[in-house]
DNA sequence: CAGTAGTCTTACTCGCGAGTAGGTACCAGG
DNA sequence: CCTGGTACCTACTCGCGAGTAAGACTACTG
């Protein structure tokens, strides 16, 4: 894009957020070690020293990105779900909300999920941590849900199924985009609802009339 | 380990092996990236050049590597379940193969599924070709079973949620080794057969005595 | 119109790792 | 005991990309 010419004089903060964006597209599209620090500079319209003045290493831009963009898709979910409601319609919204913001952020969810649950690195920590929050988000609801799973232990694989059948059914959806956003998540809803067994039978769930 | 001397003259087959299996254990432990031809060849006691001249490129060594594993697990699973049974049956069985070959072949599912599934190379096509058919297969299940999900697309995106909550599920195991497999199998199954409203109710799944 | 603090650049170094050139040991069969 | 073929090696080349040195341009502040 950019070919020439010294770049226009920006206050730090406002290019800390223009390189971010740079670094997030180009690392969603490359993986972070297909990613190069020229190509991202280069998106951001800006040269290398400045990248690395601003953000440190590679590893520690790419551990910024996974940072802003896990906090930014927790608070949205976050938002989406008030936690004084039924278990099942908190779980909904929270669905809704998670496949809301993956559809409008697919850039996001890929640097979030697809790149960084592989890379061993310090980037790891990041990205398990939120993992691990949304988890206990879902175990405390299952738990909280009353008799069924008895241990903590069960609670939690639990949750680690739902969260992964979340993110591999984000990442069909990236490949089957025609669908909009409230079906999938109607769908994976009525998956760990409702189970296969009452679909088989012709069983589906329904949110509650009034939303 | 190996430090010096020539080694053993071996038939090009074995040594074929022996190279597969070093590929499987590095790769699984580093990445695809952080993996080096040098080290890859140390592990299994030859120098480089031979490396090269048996499997070629590092991209057709890894594709290699995850085509053989990916054959290994689908057979693993394949023989774990006979197709003439009930449906819920056939899902156990094959819930049951998937968990006791991930269980005892760590560093095949780490190269299949944590490693292969981010980069956007070559590799991927090995992958995501395995993937669809495990997602066809549950799909079939799911369709043969009747009524409930009427359009492929849904089958399809049900198949894929349930595929990626087994995934997810094994890779929590993973880090909880503790657990045998047939716990973290029967769990899953009662997940996605009877859906966290029955286990909320404290109805759960069991299987048929026989078997 | 200095001085100085912060923005921004060109033009390097330098190591690491993929891939190779050019052999050497070893085992057939003639 | 040569002659080839196949397993195997040491010792390189070479490009790419992370990270940096050294300075130049701009804009306030007094």
């Amino acid at each position: 894009m950019r070919t020439e010419g010294r770049a226009k004089r920006l206050p730090r903060a406002v290019r800390e957020r223009q390189i971010m964006d740079a670094a997030v597209d180009v690392f969603s599209r490359l993986g972070f070690y297909s990613a190069s620090m020229d190509e991202i500079s280069e998106v951001a319209g800006i040269s290398k020293p400045m990248l690395y003045a601003y953000l440190g290493s590679k590893e520690e831009l790419f551990a910024t990105c996974i940072r802003r963009e896990a906090t930014r898709m927790m608070e949205a979910i976050a938002t989406g779900v008030e936690p004084d409601q039924e278990p099942d319609v908190q779980l909904w919204s929270g669905l809704r909300a998670f496949f809301g913001f993956v559809g409008e952020n697919r850039a996001s969810w890929m640097v979030l999920h697809r790149q960084a649950s592989t890379q061993g690195g310090p980037f790891a920590i990041e990205l398990t941590d939120m993992r691990g929050r949304a988890v206990s988000l879902v175990a405390a609801l299952l738990t909280q849900s009353t008799k069924a799973p008895a241990t903590k232990l069960e609670a939690e694989s639990l949750a680690a199924a739902l969260v992964g059948a979340g993110e591999s059914l984000a990442d069909w959806w990236l490949d089957h985009p025609e669908e909009p956003a409230g079906v999938v998540a109607a769908r994976l809803m009525n998956l760990v609802w409702m189970g296969f067994g009452d679909l088989v039978d012709g069983n589906v769930w329904h949110p509650p009339s009034r939303r």
